[in-house]
DNA sequence: TCTAAAGTGGAGTGATCACTCCGTTACAAA
DNA sequence: TTTGTAACGGAGTGATCACTCCACTTTAGA
């Protein structure tokens, strides 16, 4: 009945596997064997699979992984001095890690979102939502912004794809014209 | 020498194949095997192979298509009355026909974009180049923007993604945040 | 130290694909 | 109508994957 506790070497390789498996995904897209991860996790093929069930099981992990450091990040920005300041700065970090990344877009298919934004489950949703109702309040962003907006903006960002050899600046420009988008207008908001 | 004409069924097969393939590539995504592709058609497969070599190629196709289209709409919109509104009837048809499709990113990155995007050759950047400059000059649109910047701004928007049943809504919002980032802003770009 | 059980590695399996090959068919030109 | 040829269809080919299976290894607990 009482459980046995996990080994030590079980432990090791499913982290391995993940810190492996980002590290691949990022560099060569999700399309990449399972085999290819488990040759840079320095793991056999039958150990990933036994960590994870199936290879959709290994991305979201991945993806969710990622987005559990965005939350961390996050809380230790919710304790800055001027939240106006602080929440652009979340956002650009979000937009400096996703830049350039292949597939991260198959990662959210593949990922039960509305689990992983959950406020009431996961760090990230709560404190975004804390960045931004002190944004707001400071009027530093529209008040009529949600968390979902946000991350749906960052998400499409993250997109931006490389036309040219100045593909860093074109997302710097793009990136600027949608936090303009986010600061509060006058007269309110006037797209419908 | 002298060239013998097309044969009527080949042209035929062509577009057959275009038309199924945008069709299937947009519910089903790109990932659809080319037989399907044929099946939707009514060719055989090799008939798909015949006209477009490889995969990739049909996918650039079916794009280039696609973009021939949208440059089309630009182009009956740069005789409008109102510069200022024909821009945001443009850019909101491209956000409305993008919405929830699957897998554009993908056509994005089979196809050569700089080709498709070069003025000299291409009527949608031509087109949406005098709506843009149309618009700046009436004071609609901000007058530091670009057609590339606007050309990824509408494919970020495209990626956003379905987190919940009111994914349409969402999409919207996040567009009315856009077009307002687009807009002139007084006192200048304020994001750097 | 001993041992039961959890974990491992990697060859093997079956399925799926993109793409080829070639006997057959349909067309354009004469 | 005839004929040379471009185009067609679809079975076949080879490669690639996700995933399984099991003989062997390592670990936790006694």
């Amino acid at each position: 009945m009482t459980a046995r506790a996990p080994r030590a070497d079980a432990l090791r390789n499913r982290s391995r596997v993940l810190a492996a498996a980002e590290q691949v995904f990022v560099a060569r897209g999700t399309a990449v064997s399972t085999e290819a991860v488990a040759r840079a996790a320095g793991v056999g093929i039958g150990t990933v699979f036994r960590h994870f069930p199936t290879k959709a099981a290994l991305i979201e992990a991945v993806f969710r992984e990622r987005l559990r450091r965005f939350g961390e990040e996050a809380d230790q920005l919710v304790g800055a001095e001027d939240p106006g300041e602080a929440i652009w700065v979340f956002l650009g970090r979000v937009a400096e890690v996703a830049a350039g990344k292949q597939d991260w877009a198959d990662a959210f298919a593949a990922t039960n979102l509305r689990d992983a934004l959950t406020p009431a489950r996961e760090q990230l949703p709560r404190a975004l939502g804390s960045l931004l109702s002190r944004a707001q309040e400071q009027g530093a962003i529209r008040s009529d912004v949600t968390v979902a907006e946000l991350v749906a903006l960052m998400l499409a960002v993250s997109r931006v794809p490389e036309l040219d050899a100045e593909g860093a600046a074109l997302r710097a420009r793009v990136l600027a014209i949608v936090f303009d988008g986010l600061r509060p207008q006058q007269g309110g908001l006037r797209s419908q």
